[in-house]
DNA sequence: GATACGAGACATATAGTA
DNA sequence: CTAATACTATATGTCTCG
């Protein structure tokens, strides 16, 4: 079964009508960082990940890494062969996140209608900015040119009159691109667009556009809607027609709450002994405490997570009467859930513990 | 007594960000 | 054929309860 996440309705004809939004996105986030920080970095490819050797992938690519087809996601190994040259960097999350703040911060003092999407990553409501900045592309001139001045790190930005085109616009051009889709403008920009450029529309999703002989926005928007219900379901189905014709969301909501913490680790050599897996619960249970904990955060669910030797992964989740947020507490449950004997006995690849459902 | 149905819990699938 | 992270969010199927 297929299950995609689609966005709401929120017709630009109808709610949200005449609004300007902006979608901000970092440059390659974490290795422009790097190659902020140190300049014997810049020029040369940098990669941040796992190292060459490890289990891991790429979190992210320099520009001269991506040259050598090295991106996101990419297994370390393939990326060594492909870039035996480059330079890799285990992540510095607290760099990335201390860096994150100072982008948001810049953005406040745009406007106060900002909405963090990522680390890297914001939605800014620019509807109110015309008699203060001037059009749209001054608008984005602006943005780009705080986060420079703020942290010496380019953006890309898209600004249109809702969210998918905002986002659609940032990814056009980069990297420091800007791009405005007006409104006018909206179905020429989409429509020879491959449908994988749509939200929602991941691997999965992909195979069976292309099952369906769909490979562009134009085909799809074309599409007889009954066809597409079959294949994706209903919800789906509506939610890509919806996209297909420009219409999304324009909503912009700052400061939305975090949902879960959690902390997952994937060892270097798949683990059997028990009694060892309880010691990694206990440091993930001490390390989504302490983050429950700064954020001042207790939760009536426990989540673990354990991914076997071939990748097959379970779940199991329990429901506690008084929220927590005491390593104590989240690690003996998490070994209770991971004493389930419906469990595979096996090697086990990955281990988590998540927390939610806030008090 | 059987059945329908809504709510909630739980497990899994899929997606998107670096 | 081998490799395949960490983290967060959402959708949905299945089960149980009342
Ligand atoms: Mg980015
Ligand atoms: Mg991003």
């Amino acid at each position: 079964m297929l299950v995609t996440s689609q966005p709401q309705p929120q017709t630009m004809s109808t709610a949200n009508s005449s609004r300007w939004i902006a979608h901000v996105d970092l440059d390659a986030f974490f290795a422009s960082c790097e190659q902020r920080d140190d300049p014997a970095l810049r020029g040369r490819p940098v990669i941040v990940g796992a190292l060459p050797g490890q289990r891991g992938v790429v979190a992210a690519a320099s520009y001269e890494a991506r040259a050598f087809g090295v991106h996101s996601a990419m297994p370390i190994g393939e990326a060594a062969r492909r870039c035996p040259d480059a330079v890799y960097l285990r992540p510095d999350m607290d760099k990335y996140r201390q860096v994150s703040r100072q982008v948001m911060a810049a953005l406040q003092s745009i406007t106060p209608l900002v909405e963090v999407a990522s680390v890297d990553e914001a939605y800014l409501d620019v509807s109110g900015l015309k008699r203060l900045l001037g059009p749209p592309a001054a608008i984005g001139e602006r943005i780009k040119s705080v986060i420079r001045e703020a942290t010496a790190l380019t953006a890309s930005v898209g600004i249109g009159p809702n969210r998918l085109l905002a986002k659609l616009g940032s990814e056009h051009r980069k990297p420091d691109g800007l791009t405005i889709i007006r409104p006018d403008e909206a179905q020429g920009f989409l429509d020879p667009l491959p449908v994988s450029a749509l939200r929602g529309a991941g691997p999965r999703a992909q195979a069976v556009f292309r099952r369906l002989g769909i490979g562009t926005i134009r085909a799809l928007r074309d599409c007889d809607p009954e066809r597409l219900t079959t294949a994706f379901g209903r919800r789906a189905a509506l939610g890509f027609l919806r996209q297909a014709r420009g219409e999304a969301s324009a909503e912009v909501l700052p400061g939305r709450p975090r949902k879960s913490i959690s902390k997952e680790t994937t060892f270097q050599q798949d683990i059997e002994d028990q009694a060892a897996l309880r010691a990694q619960l206990v440091a993930l249970a001490a390390g989504v405490a302490r983050t429950a904990r700064r954020e001042r955060l207790a939760g009536h669910r426990v989540t673990l997570k354990v991914r076997y030797r071939g990748f097959e992964t379970h779940t199991r989740q329990r429901r506690l009467t008084q929220a927590t947020q005491d390593e104590r507490v989240l690690a003996r449950v998490a070994a209770e859930l991971l004493a389930d004997p419906r469990l595979p006995q096996r090697p086990v690849r990955l281990i988590g513990v998540g927390l939610s459902d806030w008090a």
